[in-house]
Parts: structure tokens; sequence; C-alpha cells
DNA sequence: TTAATCCCTATAGTTAACTCTAGGTCAAGT
DNA sequence: ACTTGACCTAGAGTTAACTATAGGGATTAA
């Protein structure tokens, strides 16, 4: 079976081989095999597995919280109600966040605007006589 | 002209006292008055403002960044290419961050049916017969 | 008038997530 | 044989963004 060095991962994934250890140090690659000597030896599971973690922490999951799902996998079968309700939660939070980034887009556009019509009127002061004024 | 407390501005934006003065610390409300005894008066003014460093915020932006942008704003109108360069740039990160989104959610979207397929089975192997096991 | 409750500054401490350094092992190339 | 360049660990340092503490002033309620 192909295996991967720490260097090639990090590439991949674009981390650094720091990032990646650090991961392991706080558990969240426990399943990561190493050779006789010590050198991690990344399998293409172990690449899937650190693109969840990614995904996860994308979402703005803190890494502790990450590692207890690990955890969880590690467990077995008795924690599947868990790991259902944390996805569920995690989709929770990303479709607040996409409400969110949708309220700001809309404010950040007000803006393009406002700066486009001041830019222009060559002065913000358009803006002052339109009443229009955020800022 | 009716002013506000630094608690009162706290509690209407959702943020600590601490946090409003670290920001006028760093500089992000130069414009905010005090009182003779050095108390700070929030105007109505100040708060839009602060509303606006929050999006700023929200989009990821560091407050060393918005305090240039701030200072842009105290320059006048010769900064105004600036500041609206730095809102298309803005509105361009925070698209970028939309699509990143959208692609978590598809993953998280998956786990949900993976785990909750899991869960009717009672168990994860039902995924490795059916080669769909992503993790 | 005194106690509570707000306000202030300066400065120290915290937390998360890295990021780097020192010191060492091991395999390959010259 | 020796240098280069991967890899390793343990632990220190960094950065951003708060968060809290100590010590003090002003206003208000009893």
């Amino acid at each position: 079976m192909k295996t991967y060095s720490i260097s090639e991962v990090a590439k991949e994934l674009n981390l650094t081989v720091y990032t990646l250890r650090y991961y392991d140090k706080e558990g969240l690659i426990p399943f990561v095999e190493r050779t006789s000597n010590g050198t991690r030896l990344f399998k293409e599971s172990d690449i899937n597995a650190l693109k969840v973690i990614e995904c996860l922490k994308s979402t703005g999951m803190p890494i502790k919280e990450i590692k207890t799902f690990i955890d969880w996998c590690s467990e077995g079968d008795s924690t599947l109600p868990q790991r259902y309700d944390m996805f569920m939660e995690r989709k929770a939070s990303v479709e607040a966040q996409m409400e969110e980034l949708k309220k700001t887009m809309e404010l950040i556009e007000h803006k393009c605007l406002y700066y486009k019509t001041a830019l222009e009127a060559g002065t913000e002061d358009i803006h002052k006589k339109e009443k229009i004024t955020i800022f």
C-alpha cells in the first residue's frame, strides 16, 4: 500500500509539517502509523481523514472538539449518536454562518457603491448632501 | 444630542466594555468624544461606525487593517481610492468565503447522511460493505 | 457620609493555533 | 567517511484578540 511522508502530505493539503505534527500531538491523527524508527507513514485514508478535519476546522470548530470526535471514531459504533448529532450541529452552524455572510455581503456591497459614487464625485460630501451617509 | 455610555454600547453590540476599550486603544474609534473627566460618550454615529467595524471583522479582516481604513477615513477625500479598493477586496474575499462554505456544507451534509444511515443500521460497517466510506 | 456602581488607565494574563529551535537519528549520495 | 537533507521530540516563542486585575476618580441612593 502506498504511503506518504509528512512533507508530501503537508504539500498536498497546504499545511506545514509543523502543523501536522501539532495535530498529531493534539491527538487528531492517532491512526497514522510509524516506521520502526518513528517516521510517520501516511496512508491515503489518513489524508482523507485530514481533509475531514480541515473541513471541520473551516466550520470554526476548535481543535479540542475535533479531538473529541476523533476519540468517538476510535470508540466504535456506540458513539454513532454523538457523531451524528455533532454533524447536525455543524450543519446548523454552517447554515448560520452563511446567513451571517449574506448580511455582511449586503453591507459591503452598499459600501462599494457608496465609495464608487464618492470616487466619481471626487468627494465624500456627495453623500452628506444626499443623506445616505452610513459612516 | 443623545449619547450612550460604554456599557450601553457594549450591550447593544454584544461586545464587552473590555473589547470596546481595546478597540479604542488600537485606534479603531478615535472619533468617540469624552467628558472633561475622561468618560467616553458614544454618539449614534459612533455606534454605526462600530457596526461597520464589526462587519469588517466578520469578513476576517484583522484589527490592524481596520485601523488603516479608519486612518484613511480621517485623512479625507484623498484616500477615497484606497477605501474603494479595500471594500472591493473585502467583497471578493466574502465571495470566496461563501464558495468555501458551500464546499464545506457539501461534505458536512454528506457526513450527516453517512451517520444517519449508520445510525439506522446500528453500525458503521454498513458503509464498508457499500463502499461509500469516507472516514 | 458612606457604600455602591459606574467610569477610567496601565498593565498583566489568557487562549488558540500555530511556528520555530535545539539537539538528535537515519539513509542516501560523493 | 562524511555531508546533506529528510525525519524525530521536547519545549520555547509568537500572534491576535481579547479578558482581567489593580488602583483610582466621579456620581448617585440611603
